[in-house]
DNA sequence: CAAAAGTGGAGAATATTCCTCCGCTTGTTT
DNA sequence: AAACAAGCGGAGGAATATTCTCCACTTTTG
């Protein structure tokens, strides 16, 4: 492959992935192609059709889960409640509102093998991870690999214009919530 | 206004609600008459256009928001954490992702003045209810309305369907985290 | 029971969005 | 630096949606 072709294609997944986060999966594939500044050609060369567009979009970001959460592994040896507030930050920076929505366009049909795959490994790794940080009693031993993402996914999905310009460090705001709501629980509390 | 007209008005607005909560505010309006068991001419004749039904969504959960909100300051006198508790849940049920998809469509143009006045009652009231929460010490002191409203709101937004087989209590988890993350920050947290 | 009010849904009109095609440009190789 | 392959852009036709009108018929209500 060429490697201006490769830049290209590349472009093309990233400026859909942010188009997804800020706007939702409904985005028309022109305005993609115009953001990646490319031609609308390109894109249909690279990506036979929308559904796989959709599917190279989250195979980036679940690439990206798996790649982040592997290094938080090795920090959390280090100074575990740093590491772990750390690793959901991060976490909340990929735009998982935008794996949620493309998995959600899916609706009907099954999922690529290989998107499977990277959820598969991106899932494992994450209850890796979340065991070793529930051994150190940072997290809730309750709480499963695939409501962590979730969860995250939850407070990155696209908000009204009028909220985001009401209150410009929601999303801050929201992470500080969530990392208190998956402390465990306190004694005493409901 | 017939007995009759006003019953069907109602099932479109209702129906309308569920849509959007369980699919996204970009349902078909057809869609939408089907599931009220009207015709489509019925729809139109009540609501101009797309836009006034979803202003009309948005309408009919902000009364409902302010209600449950009023209610809730008449228990909160009498158990304060159990009332606090069964309010949040209540707002939960209140499919509040519709109503900030229904905002969301809304993008470039303004707010219709009713909308406008619904949410501030709304806003104002449950600013009131938080200000006696975070008296009685259940709320963290820098919670606003509009982060509180917004973070139901995320909660109940749509997930994908593999989600919600995977973990089908994903609703009641995510309550459980934000009702802790709701609360006072506790010391030496960080 | 009659008038007024309301109904449904086929289908025209309108938007959107998808996707193909091919003359031209750019990268790569020798 | 030439020649070939690989890749590009984007106009525009095809295929869907989606919106909304219209009016003969049904239901409510005084």
């Amino acid at each position: 492959m060429r490697a201006d072709a490769l830049r290209r294609r590349t472009a093309v997944v990233q400026a859909a992935r942010s188009l997804i986060a800020a706007r939702g999966s409904d985005v028309a594939l022109d305005a993609v192609a115009d953001a990646a500044g490319v031609g609308i050609g390109t894109l249909y060369r690279n990506f036979d059709s929308r559904a796989a567009l959709l599917d190279a979009v989250a195979l980036a970001i679940l690439d990206e889960v798996h790649a982040v959460t592997q290094e938080a592994a090795q920090a959390l040896a280090h100074s575990p409640q740093d590491a772990w507030d750390d690793y959901v930050r991060r976490l909340v920076g990929l735009e998982l509102g935008a794996l949620t929505a493309a998995l959600a366009d899916h609706a009907g049909d099954a999922l690529a093998r290989d998107v499977r795959e990277a959820q598969d490994r991106a899932l494992d790794g994450v209850g890796s991870l979340l065991a070793a940080a529930q051994g150190e009693g940072l997290v809730r031993d309750d709480l499963t690999p695939l409501e962590l993402v979730t969860a995250v996914g939850m407070i990155t999905r696209p908000q009204p214009e009028a909220v985001r310009r009401a209150a410009p460090d929601l999303r801050e705001r929201m992470v500080s919530i969530l990392l208190q709501g998956l402390r465990p629980e306190q004694r005493g509390a409901r």
